[in-house]
DNA sequence: TTATTATATTGCGCGCTGCAATATAATCGT
DNA sequence: ACGATTATATTGCAGCGCGCAATATAATAA
């Protein structure tokens, strides 16, 4: 079972038509690719014989002359990818299939915070997933960690924090890869949510998005063709730097410190309810926050133009529905903007943010950037 | 003489780093493509057969041990690109060679606003450059077309501009192709310029940066990974969409505007002169347009997070040498701005706008994500 | 039962590439 | 002075991904 078949430039170009559509017949394909039939067949016999694809009749085809087509789609369990998404409250963690479906997933309460001790009740979930489905290493084609942070100028995808106090500058290889038998990569939480909106959830059909994460801070992150653009630095798309912070800015710490001003003392940013946001403090706040956003939507509309921005976070999710809501039905981003806006969204996987960093694994192997050949 | 061998993958390679980086040796393409020795042999050996490529010693090596690499460059009228750049005063052509030197130049006055008028001159000047430098059609890899307006969202790269009343959207193939007997691309003012600025200016080492186009209005430009990223619609990096009309715009036209209410009356962008830039009126006006400037400066490290922002454009150089330089001197881009901020530069080839035409036609042959194969 | 149609597979050859052996042209060492 | 050494380039050969064209397959239509 030799799988040097996913190194293949066309079966890579395959396996991402398939992930993104969903079930395509061989012929469809060709014509997608712009390949010869014969190219699509054997490279899709050989992804039958490791048991990555497997084929079925076309329901909508019964009844057709002609010979029916067969509709190509992924063994659930065949390739699969892992997720661990933390912050200081919990570590979520997962085991998901090439079409997003997670197929088991954990959520574990924080009883320390130290490097050591997440890593290894994280690393300890996913093994024990991987055993009660009877999958091994094997499977899995990566690892994703995602987690609170900022990222920082060294080379490797080095990811600081300031929510684990004490933690170091952690580095992919040298600290993290030890825990687990598999490829590992790291991103911040924003970034990763990004990519499971884009291969799971709202921004499938985009090529170009941005996203607005909105948590105890506010991070973000834009794709242009369907890759992660970091910038410099890996700075680009944080919009939290857009907002100075001698003056209101839209984060849920933000929010937290207004409630706790007028009396309601809150720490974390799930113990908001929908109560709390009826208080005249909050109402206010969400104004000014939603008004502070719609400027971030419009200077976005002015550099990136993007297709679509899409909002999300762990910010309470009313107050982000609501915020989106509002933005998405302004007549106008802002003036003079007489072009056709993007369209405002609000994102679907954000309750599940192991999903994004189990993403990122798949995207690390399908992306079109990295495969030149 | 086929010149098929363009179409090849490595050979689209070798020339994009011989563009940049100067002459080579086999032995350095080999390992800057991570490819086998031969590959590059035998590619090199067929671009010289059609005489685009030719080796000569390298000096430096003179007197040192083993077998004396040979360097390949240019041969400087095997392949060249023409570019035709006008706006409301004058037409500007050339023919450059792929190391952005032009091989010739003319600058037009414009007589007759029409696009009838303006294309038929632009063309007859290429056609009397391309014969006076004994070339032929089969020289050119295409003409690019660049001018003052702004994309539309319809298919095909349509411009429309204001500068040139009663002009139609001009569509590439329908209204620009049959003056010209070979390729023909168009792009605005201030994308063409950024163009420019990467193949033969200040942003040759950069993969990431933005530009600030001054002109009578303000343009822009991203370049991520060495393409032109230009957004949906096209209106990616518009920056001048940033500066609402209701307020002050650092555009050269609100500096005519300035101007004429204060007794001088201008109506041109090169009758700007030096004296014109110490009245009291002017000076307040830079102020002012410095710190709009600055801002977007911060607002785009912040979004694009670029390598470089570049300043250029058609307004009064020295007014732009102020600007660029007054930015770049200050001491942090604005609050909270910790990380290394882009490097503030200035363009070089702003002065020749047709140069950045020019480059289009090359960008559009050689940018990677035009040779996926 | 045969013709027609839509889809998939097989045989063959081309062309790009890497590998390893060889060639080339300079200096170094004695 | 002349072979040894070194750095660079070329050649022969084989692998392999792909396209083309012929063929096979499995359904309906006549």
């Amino acid at each position: 079972m030799s799988k040097d078949i996913l190194q293949k430039f066309n079966a890579r170009r395959i396996i991402v038509l398939i992930r993104t559509h969903g079930p395509l017949s061989r012929l469809q394909l060709t014509q997608m690719l712009s390949v010869a039939p014969s190219t699509v067949t054997r490279l899709v016999n050989q992804m039958m014989d490791i048991n990555l694809l497997t084929e079925f009749p076309n329901p909508e085809k019964q009844g057709q002359k002609g010979f029916p087509a067969k509709l190509l789609r992924f063994v659930s369990d065949s390739l699969v990818t892992a997720g661990v998404f933390f912050d200081p409250d919990r570590i979520f963690t997962c085991i998901a299939d090439f079409d997003g479906n997670p197929l088991s997933e954990e959520e574990i309460p924080i009883t320390e915070r130290s490097f050591e001790a997440i890593l290894s009740q994280a690393s300890q979930s996913i093994d024990n997933q991987i055993e009660a489905l009877k999958l091994n290493s094997t499977h899995i084609v990566g690892c994703g960690v995602s987690y609170p942070g900022q990222h920082t100028e060294e080379p490797g995808r080095n990811l600081k924090t300031k929510q684990f106090s004490n933690w170091p500058n952690v580095d992919v290889l040298n600290d993290l890869q030890p825990f687990f038998d598999f490829p590992v990569y790291q991103i911040n939480d924003a970034k990763a949510a990004c990519l499971g909106e884009m291969l799971y959830g709202a921004c499938k059909p985009y090529q170009n998005f941005c996203y607005i994460w909105l948590s105890y801070g506010i991070g973000g992150a834009a794709v242009i063709d369907q890759n992660l653009y970091l910038g410099n630095n890996l700075a680009a798309a944080e919009w939290g730097g857009l907002f100075p912070k001698s003056k209101m800015r839209p984060s849920g710490q933000h929010f937290l410190d207004t409630l706790r001003v007028s009396g309601h003392e809150l720490k974390r940013l799930d113990s908001i309810t929908d109560w709390h946001l009826e208080q005249p403090e909050a109402r206010q706040w969400i104004d000014e926050a939603t008004q502070k956003l719609q400027w971030l939507s419009l200077v976005i509309a002015r550099t990136f133009a993007p297709e679509a921005i899409v909002f999300g976070g762990t910010l309470n999710a009313s107050l982000i529905d609501e915020i989106q809501s509002r933005i998405a039905s302004t007549e106008h981003l802002g003036e003079d903007f007489l072009i056709s806006p993007p369209d405002i969204l609000r994102a679907t996987t954000d309750n599940k943010p192991q999903l994004g960093a189990a993403a990122l694994a798949i995207h690390e192997m399908l992306s079109p950037s990295k495969f030149t050949q």
